[in-house]
DNA sequence: TTATATTATTGCAATATTACGATTAATAGT
DNA sequence: ACTATTAATCGTAATATTGCAATAATATAA
């Protein structure tokens, strides 16, 4: 199948799944440190930061910018991409709620 | 290829992508989040609880506890499952310097 | 207008993931 | 020993992801 069955999760896990599985890979993870580490955040200069080759690396800042969690502006021949600080706070609030649960006091299991 | 290049990245980046690619299913969610619900956890409660099948979920549940999210103790013929709370506090450190990086004041961009 | 620079898109090949039926393994109860 | 219960594993089909070469699209410069 390779396909998750969605339907049968609430909105909040689905959504929580959508935002890690877009951190699920170590390119993109180093595009959001980039862009975090510096203001002016051309394309070109993400392909020459990180290894991979300029097709590889639109495609992840299009999965990014799809999720809402960056912005690209575009500047005559090139693209300046940066962080969308609204998205990447409601973000953050979905992530911790799940990440902060509260661990069960008992120690009737393991 | 369908294969991350992590020989280019550094390990921190690695391990956010690996935490984050098991936190994108929402089942891995479900889960998770249905762990810290109860104290008893059998494995049967929750194919019930979620509506996959026993294999698919013996499935995600075995990647949880390969990242050590969780432990599984035998009790009988049934296995129960717990959250690794020394394990899931490393985790919570790891994503969490990875999500509160600080946004960058200047508005130069976007 | 042509050349150059930059980014996006398309089209693949290789690999990974998801899901589940069938089976196996392990234990408990009779 | 036989049966039932529970969970893991195997095998496989369907789909998704990753990466890049080739190409297209867009804008600037000469």
């Amino acid at each position: 199948m390779g396909l998750a069955k969605t339907e049968m999760f609430t909105d909040t896990q689905n959504q929580i799944a959508l935002f890690a599985k877009v951190f699920g890979h170590p390119a993109r993870v180093a595009i959001l440190q980039k862009l975090f580490e510096i203001d002016t955040c051309y394309c070109g200069d993400l392909v020459n930061e990180i290894g991979l080759a300029q097709p590889t690396i639109s495609q992840h800042l299009k999965e990014l910018k799809h999720l809402g969690l960056i912005k690209g502006n575009v500047e005559g021949t090139s693209v300046c991409y940066c962080i969308n600080k609204e998205n990447w706070f409601k973000m953050k609030e979905v992530m911790f709620q799940f990440l902060n649960q509260d661990i069960p006091k008992g120690d009737t299991c393991c």
